[in-house]
DNA sequence: CGACGCCATCGAACCGGTTCGATGGAGCGC
DNA sequence: GCGCTCCATCGAACCGGTTCGATGGCGTCG
């Protein structure tokens, strides 16, 4: 392993000046930078990381923290967001390291280290559920941070879908193809994504007085939207579309609808979320609505950069939002 | 952020004994190490990675190189596996971090940088085409490596399923519920996998003089799949029994014989691999295998530790297997 | 009582880069 | 011809740890 020592050995200069000429100083001359460039060259010189990084203070690496790996998110969504994120850095000159603390107390014990040992430039949270501290923590640090899926708080950048907007053009499409009773399959109350979306859908269907929009909220696995929807059948509810907050839920939707002998989509339209890979597996295939999960990584990325190159404190701030499109497929009618 | 020049200096000890004291050096008296912890514990000490990483030559942290992520491979299969790295890699005190080369230069590229730059102990490499010179160059460096999905190379440590026994148990599966006209739809035939299934699915036809079994390789998106299955019946072969090398081949399969007016499972059993997420969306909900992935990541991280600490040339080496487990579903009958 | 050995601790070198202040030579104006 | 500035280069310090060889105090043994 070739060392800057031995690449100034050979062109013939100092440390210093190597270093330099490396670095693209405009202090060293032309002639001799090319000295220095052919000497690495030949050597087939790379700069050591960890020393980089000791002398400059910078890692050149972004650091994910991730709860919900394979948990509470699809996986077509995760490895489309990880692409982005991941291409985004790259894009920037720096590597992606990866973290999925199994709760809480973890993910504040990796993150205080994370922040503490200096392992990255900044970091990237993933769903931080509602009530954790981890926020605090790295606000309080001024480390460069950018957040996912959630509202911001003050002082914190985050990158989301509008989900407002999300719920009301899936909302909307169902309502334009002649749709007048609506269900909403959504999420935990508690979480603000649900809390958003159930509002877009709401507003949607207020927008038109023939429409009429009811929501339920299921939690845990996406099974529980089965009796949810049976409860709301029997309650005598008319039902003629359905709007569902991710795509198992529309499909554990669509069977449940199915055992009942309604058809879809005829009888009752149904439209899912995320555009998962199994939307076009079933049967009738799903219509979904695209969330852009990489472009959701990359803006992440792009916003946590500009963070780091402020130098952690300031810098791009405020909530970036990403579109989303409708993919039109046979369960809407 | 507090030193270990800090530390020392609270302690009242030298720098070295410092050091010594945190790394449980038994020389040091259990009295003084007792005051250097605690006047770490006071600063809430963190050694910086890259200064440790500097001067002990160990940066505790592996690399994954996949060239895979999103693409060939099934969603659910790589946050599992993923999950089963990082596990055993916390476990082991080490960090994770990824790449997702876009071709095989590139690939080629980044393990050079990894090797040359020193970013990691060791690197996971994943599903590496079968052409690629990156293995090749990873040997020749000596670094700690552990390949998964393909067959063992001399010097290569690999991790895998025992493909063979797996798609011979699948195909048992079928016979025993009394399936005669086996088919297999299988992955591109260059690939080692994809063989080695082929071998298992017809041993365990021709343990059988009452089965037949036959073989189609399809390659690219699982839509392939139709037309194959549709050539193979208009080709006249009876069919009753149906293998997929995974879900979404199985489900595009499920879907043609719909088509074709064929019943499942009653007229063509069907049982897929990988026990993806969406066998349970399916109508029949699909049979599948389960592959395992998450003990397959972290006997890749076992693997690659033990040569790690062998010193890089040798530890850990040859071929582990991973077991499988059937998940029968209504498809299979 | 002196020599020896062991134990705990220390100082200094080292890992491989970056960066800052100093240095020396060339070019310029007066 | 002297002094000034500017430019290119250099030496040394520094980042924050680890590790090795040296040192000094103590108890033990002959």
């Amino acid at each position: 392993m070739a060392t800057i020592r031995d690449i100034a050995r050979r062109a013939g200069v100092s440390v210093s000046t190597a270093s330099l000429a490396l670095n693209e100083d405009r202090r060293v001359r032309q002639e001799t930078r090319r000295r220095v460039v052919d000497a690495a060259d030949a050597l087939d010189y790379h700069p050591m990381r960890a020393a980089r990084t000791l002398s400059s203070g910078r890692t050149w690496s972004i650091h994910l923290l991730d709860p919900a790996i394979g948990a509470n998110m699809s996986s077509g969504f995760f490895t489309r967001f990880l692409r982005g994120l991941h291409d985004a850095a790259r894009d920037g000159g720096y590597t992606l390291t990866l973290t999925v603390p199994h709760d809480e107390r973890e993910a504040r014990a990796v993150l205080k280290r994370l922040v503490a040992e200096r392992w990255s430039d900044g970091v990237v949270l993933m769903n931080p559920s509602d009530h954790d501290g981890v926020l605090e923590d790295v606000v309080a640090a001024g480390f460069p941070h950018v957040l996912l899926g959630r509202s911001p708080v003050p002082g914190v950048s985050s990158v989301d879908n509008d989900n407002v907007l999300v719920a009301a053009d899936a909302t909307r499409h169902l309502v334009d193809r002649g749709r007048r009773s609506l269900l909403l399959i959504n999420g935990p109350a508690s979480r603000t994504f649900a809390q958003d979306r159930a509002r877009g859908f709401l507003e949607a269907c207020g927008a038109d007085a023939r429409v009429t929009g009811r929501v339920v909220n299921v939690s845990g696995a996406p099974d529980a939207a089965a009796p949810a929807l049976a409860a709301h059948l029997d309650a005598g509810h008319a039902l003629d579309g359905l709007v569902a907050v991710s795509d198992p839920l529309a499909i554990v939707s669509l069977r449940a609808l199915h055992e009942r002998g309604l058809r879809v989509p005829e009888d009752v339209a149904i439209i899912g979320m995320n555009n998962d890979d199994l939307t076009q597996y079933t049967n009738p295939r799903l219509a979904s609505v695209e969330l852009n999960a990489y472009d959701l990584g990359r803006d992440a990325i792009e916003s946590l950069l500009a963070r780091i190159d402020a130098g952690g404190r300031t810098g791009g701030e405020g909530r970036r939002m990403v579109t989303h499109e409708l993919v039109i497929r046979e369960s809407s009618g």
